[in-house]
Parts: structure tokens; C-alpha cells; sequence
DNA sequence: AATTATAAAATATCAGAAATTATTGAAGGT
DNA sequence: ACCTTCAATAATTTCTGATATTTTATAATT
């Protein structure tokens, strides 16, 4: 029985994913204005239906939307960057133990092959192929939530994919990652969680998330 | 020095307020189809603005917008009601915990102005009179959020914001309050604040969203 | 340099209509 | 009764174009 999926998105949909993807990766710059005229040439979108985007991405944080005055790409910094770590650790901590605790053995089938498929592609970033960065990043997405998939809890969920994009943006910023230190934290946090030692896992994951904030603020200084 | 407030808001906030308010304060009820043209009379508000108005909405968990049906009111549900009260505790605890001890003279003093605003008007809830719910609840907010003020982080404050509305949502729903012993704990709660016993006051305001919990979660026997 | 006046650009809002999709209800078959 | 099919209707999605208002950019003046 393989899962449904929906063949024809609306245009709202398609162009809520590019333009949110586009602030993601960078492809528009943070401060960035948005002007409404040269967007619906570049999403063949209308007015309409890129304001509608606009908008949902200005409720989610990703776009700032000061009264009157348009949208422009949410700005970066090192306090918001930091506020973002805090609340990535504080929930999906908080999400993994419950999880951990909660998880079946469908759960642990499906961390396991989420992990198989990221160390497979860390393999190729460690060797050098950075050719497949967005890759990566889906494959380290689809392991955290594997983690935490069990947590029983829809608002907690969206809220922490919420921080995952906000915090990844910074990560796509310096375009620097931690190489094997990474490589041996997913490892090590698969085992906790198989073991069902979720005060382990749930401190590999903060030094996991906490570590990456140093290293992006590192890169910061020379950026932003 | 008052505080500039923006004399003329825009058609599409004014409207996204009086939805919101209207979800929240259950005018519009749980599940209700919200049809465009109906709504179009009822806020005197074009197509276009609607449609900003229910997406910014649907992102915030207030409105579901299944693809291609249009747009209704989030239906609630005990198992909702649940993950988003577990979440207020982990965040507004957690929040509580940064300002106590990050706190300075302006925050006691707003927090003291706060909760006397909070305590005359539960002083006239103990007395019967019901006819000002929504200014009582904008106090009770007010407080909660003085608590909170000084945790230093705005994206955990945003994060709040929206989980004490979707909570309050429920409370709502059932129109019941706990009376006196909601009265204590937010005394205690700003005494303990003011000692600056941060794990005092987390424990006092854990078992005041639990007991809010417990409380709506049986009157919600008789309605849903 | 700072301020003010003027022009240009951009936004916010609306109405109307075409295209697409969902819903309804009737008709017919099992 | 129950389910399917099909057409009619309703609703949503999307686009265009127009207008009023506001912001931003430019120029002129003190």
C-alpha cells in the first residue's frame, strides 16, 4: 500500500515551497526586498497568490512584513540564531525522550533506515563530493524526525520542523559543516535510542545541535 | 513618552484580529466552513484580503485550508487540547525560568503593576460578575506574559503567544473558570517571581496550566 | 546640512471573470 | 437499501486590471 501522493499541487502551494526553499538555501539573501512585480515574473505567480505566499511566510518568520512598507527576507543574527538553538534543543530533547519512550518496533524500522540513508551520504561529503548538499540535508532532516517521530504529539512536530528550517538557514549561510564529529553524534544517538537510553540520546542531541551553533557562529563572524 | 500606537491599521490586520478573536473567542465555531463570499459581507473585506487573512490563520494552526476545499475553522479535540497545554508548560516554564533570573527593577515593577490589574479583576469574577470575560483573560494574559518578559529570547515569546491563544481557545469553549485557586497561584507565582525562586514559581505554574488542563478537559465531557 | 516640496514607485485593496475542482442529487444498476 | 455514474451546481483558485494610499526617491529651498 504505497502512500498517496497528491499529483497536482495548486500554484499557492508550488510557489509557497520555491520561495520558502529559495530563503532556505540562501537563493535570496537575508534583508532582501521582496518587490512584488519582479517576484511574479520570477515564480509565474499573480499578485494575488504571491501575496497569499507572502504572507504565510511572514507568520512562519521566514519573511519580515512591516506594515505598509512590503516584505523583505526575515534579516539574520547572532541573537536570533541562538534563540533558534536554544529552542531547537529544548524541544527536540524534549521530543526525543518522549519518543524514545514511546516508540514501536515500525519506529525503530524506520530510524534505522533513515540513518542507513544519511551515513550514506555523509560518506560522499566526507570524501569530498559536496555536489549533493540539499540531499544531505533532506537525509539529515528525515533522521531527526525519524527520532522524534514518536513523540505522540502533532503541535510539537511542526513547531520543531518550524526551528529545524530556521536553524538550517544558518547553516546554509556558511556553508561549513562538522564533518566526522557529526558523522559519530547521528551514529551514537541511533544506538542511545535503540537502547532506549533516552537521557543519553537526549544529551548527544544537545551537544549535537549545541555544537553546530558554535560552529556556525564561528563562520558568522566572517559573514555577517 | 507614550507609546506610539499605529493610528491607521491596515484592512488585511484588522481583519486577520477580528478572525483570529472570533476563533479564539469561539464566534466562529470549531469546524465551521468558512465560505469567502459569506465572509466577504460579515468583515467587509475584498477576496484578495480574506485569503491573506485565512493563510497567515492556517499557518498559525488557527484555520485548516485542505487543498483545494476552501477553509475552515481547526476543529479542537481533547488529544489537541493535551499537546498544546504540554507544550505550554515546556515553554512557558521554561521561559519563566530565563526572565527570573534575567530580571531587572523595570521587570518587577511591570510585573507587580500586572498582577494587581489581574487581581482586581478576579476580584470581580469571585463576585459574580461575568460580564467581562475577555477584558479578565487580556489581564491574565498580560501577567502570564510579564512573568515571562525578561526571558531574553523573542522567538520563544512569539512560540508562547501562539500556544496561550490556541489554550485559551479551549478554555473558551467550556466558559468555566477554577475561581480561587486559579487566584492563588498567580499570587504565588508573582511572590515566588519577586523571591526570584525560579524552580518554585516553574512548579507553581506547572500545576496552574495542568490544573487549567484537568479542569477543561472535563467539562469538555458535556460539549465535544 | 537639514528640511520641505514634488514626482515616481510600490503597496494595499477591490471587483470581476476564467479555469479548475468539489459537491450534490438524480438516475440507473446491483 | 446500497453503490456507482454522470450531469448540474457551487465553491475555490487564479489572474487581470484599476484605484487610492503610502512610501521612497528626487529636487529645491532655506
Amino acid at each position: 500500500m504505497p502512500k498517496m501522493t497528491k499529483a497536482h499541487k495548486t500554484v499557492g502551494t508550488s510557489t509557497y515551497q520555491r520561495i520558502k526553499h529559495d530563503i532556505i538555501f540562501g537563493v535570496l539573501a537575508p534583508g532582501e526586498k521582496l518587490k512584488l512585480e519582479p517576484l511574479k515574473d520570477r515564480y509565474s505567480a499573480s499578485l494575488s497568490t504571491l501575496r497569499e505566499t507572502l504572507n504565510r511566510l511572514a507568520s512562519e518568520g521566514f519573511v519580515d512584513a512591516p506594515e505598509q512598507r512590503g516584505f523583505f527576507v526575515t534579516p539574520v543574527s547572532r541573537e536570533d540564531l541562538i534563540e533558534v538553538s536554544n529552542l531547537r534543543v529544548l524541544l527536540e530533547c524534549h521530543a526525543l525522550e518522549l519518543s524514545i519512550s514511546n516508540g514501536d518496533t515500525e519506529w525503530e524500522g524506520n530510524l534505522v533506515a533513515a540513518h542507513h540513508k544519511l551515513h550514506l551520504m555523509e560518506q560522499r561529503m566526507l570524501q569530498g563530493d559536496h555536489s549533493e548538499v540539499e540531499a544531505w540535508k533532506r537525509y539529515d532532516w528525515e533522521f531527526h524526525l525519524a527520532l522524534i517521530q514518536a513523540c505522540n504529539s502533532r503541535n510539537l512536530l511542526s513547531l520543531h520542523a518550524l526551528l529545524y528550517d530556521k536553524y538550517l538557514r544558518y547553516q546554509m549561510l556558511v556553508l561549513t559543516n562538522r564533518g566526522e564529529t557529526a558523522v559519530r553524534e547521528h551514529r551514537a544517538m541511533l544506538d542511545a535510542a535503540l537502547a532506549r537510553d533516552a537521557a543519553k540520546a537526549s544529551e548527544i542531541l544537545e551537544a549535537h545541535i549545541r555544537g553546530g551553533l558554535a560552529h556556525t557562529l564561528e563562520a558568522m563572524k566572517e559573514v555577517a
